[in-house]
DNA sequence: TCAGGTCGTTTAATCGTGTAAATAGATAAG
DNA sequence: CTTATCTATTTACACGATTAAACGACCTGA
């Protein structure tokens, strides 16, 4: 057992009896050395227990097989599923995967780039706020989820055909008079979702009331207050979070849904389809929005002349217990 | 704007007319220079925007300033509490995280393991199974979280006592007859839990049924059966993921808690507050348990002497709607 | 005035890889 | 047999930082 420090290049050099350059070759693959001595190589290399200094080889290199993940949090069911995703598959490429979040705030984004830049990443993943200023030049090359951003390479869900789907289920159960819990519209995804709901359903519902939230279970009196007039059959959310918290306002209220409304969520996180939650709601791919991430970012970084791509992915309906046909 | 790579240390020096040893002394804060010389390297360092290259760094001092958190999975709501507190108590002390899921299999523990080192981290937080091995000798510094583990730091919730903490509570509620979801008891803390609730409760309540199930929110047809049996006025579970479970299932055979029969959680998870949850539970302090790891593991690494400590920290008992006294 | 001590700074070696360029050895061509 | 062409391998340097050791300037006390 070689005492003390964990073994070199040039150790596995020595005791194969050739040069470090020799083992770097075979250890790169890069196919210039004749078949024994790779063999003979790999052996002595695994024997050694070796294990390529991967400081080194970034000073060498200027790559550190290390990405970003960027997320506004990790306190939502949600996102764990995307970083999840996008960790498994930079593994696979022989990346390893920085999750951090970014609390939300666009200034803390900006914040949260440069501490990863710090560290070496070589790109990342990331929700961003659209108020996200980018550096110029960039810092290192960066795919957007959730939302197209100019400049960057994007994978996100096909939110205005989500909302869409959500509409048309609507009007085929035939719901007219609906209340909205929209996002704040400065941010993409609830802009888009919104406007796919309202379009389709454009002349035949009313939308009796709208309020605007944030994107967490807890939800403003101005909603809370809506909530309880009882105007409307169903209730469209932003997103299952919020859906949750309107379940549990209508539970307070002493109403129920389906029975007295329907409530309707988007994202299809894993909890909605718990028996206690039970939600109707729009999927999104989360984990297929991951893993296209990781692989969007790694072929940029192989190319960084490529065009941008955007790749949309569809949404799917699912119907669970909280929505019911009206009256 | 220096058009090409990022500036270095040489050029830093340069610009300002020192060599690049008082750079690097003066960004260590190694004080060894004059103010004024101090001064003017820190000016004309962040005008050419210098910033270290941690590979270099890295590849010297053989420190990556990169630690790991290796949890079962993201995809609880319990863990990435955990991982923000490791995180940003990491990035405090100027380290950053590298979060990754074992999977829950003490098999691929060890392949994260390595996965860990080949990039370079300096130690680790990690929720180990206990039938982990770990190498010998160990590539980096352990801190166990959840367990106490022969060798390492460690820091965990007092889960003995939050046992102990529910049977009192129970049967302060009138409770004597009781079923049981208890984790499989090779895991310590499921085993501590159960534990300390069978210590307190001996002799004074009736363990009428008792199955052991994973962690996750299904239940094995056992448990469903058992809970059908109506046997029991309460049933105690091993943590909220299966209180969600066990509710479910009530929810399923129309029966309510804690009208038909009280709910008891573990953890405190965030969503065990939600109104349409609104669990019983017993509190362990997630983000505490997550910096305290962070810091005891950042502690070994400034000193590896220091002898083994292993930090037991308070649990609290969070009395909400699932449970009543006994009808 | 000079030996010795302090202090601030520089010189130079080093960490472990990757890789362009040099080299040696073998083969082929003329 | 000489020369050119490959090919497998080695030599040697660079990447950007840290840091022990060398250095020079200044001060101090005898």
């Amino acid at each position: 057992m070689t005492r003390g420090r964990s073994p070199t290049i040039k150790d596995v050099a020595k005791v194969a009896g050739v040069s470090s350059a020799t083992v770097s070759y075979v250890l790169n693959d890069l196919n210039k050395v004749t078949p024994e001595v790779d063999a003979l190589v790999r052996r002595v290399a695994k024997e050694l227990g070796y294990s390529r200094n991967n400081a080194a080889r970034a000073l060498k290199t200027g790559r550190n097989n290390i990405i970003g993940c960027i997320l506004p949090t990790l306190t939502s069911p949600v996102f764990p599923e995307i970083a999840q995703a996008v960790q498994l598959r930079a593994e696979a490429h022989g990346y390893a995967t920085l999750v951090i979040d970014s609390g939300n705030a666009p200034m803390r984004e900006e914040k949260v780039v440069r501490t990863l830049a710090k560290h070496g990443v070589d790109g990342a993943v990331a929700l961003l706020h659209p108020k996200f200023k980018l550096a110029d030049p960039p810092i290192f090359p960066i795919v957007s989820l959730d939302a197209k951003f100019p400049g960057l390479d994007s994978v996100h869900a096909d939110h205005y055909a989500g909302g869409r789907l959500m509409a048309e289920h609507a009007m085929a159960l035939g719901h007219r008079r609906i209340g909205m819990l929209s996002g704040f519209q400065d941010l993409t995804s609830s802009y888009e979702r919104r406007q796919g709901f309202v379009d389709a359903a454009a002349g035949r519902v009313e939308l009796v009331w709208e309020v605007n939230v944030h994107l967490v279970p807890q939800l403003p009196p101005a909603a809370v207050e809506a909530i309880r007039r009882r105007e409307v059959t169903m209730i469209a959310c932003v997103n299952d979070l919020v859906a949750i918290a309107a379940l549990s306002v209508l539970k307070d209220s002493g109403m129920s849904a389906p029975g007295d409304v329907s409530v309707f969520g988007f994202d299809d996180m894993q909890w909605a389809s718990w028996p206690l939650i039970d939600l109707t709601t729009i999927r999104q791919p989360l984990a297929e929005l991951g893993s296209r991430a990781a692989d969007l970012l790694i072929s940029r970084l192989d190319d960084r002349q490529r065009p941008v791509e955007d790749l949309v992915l569809p949404v799917t309906l699912v119907e669970r217990g909280s929505t019911a046909r009206v009256g």
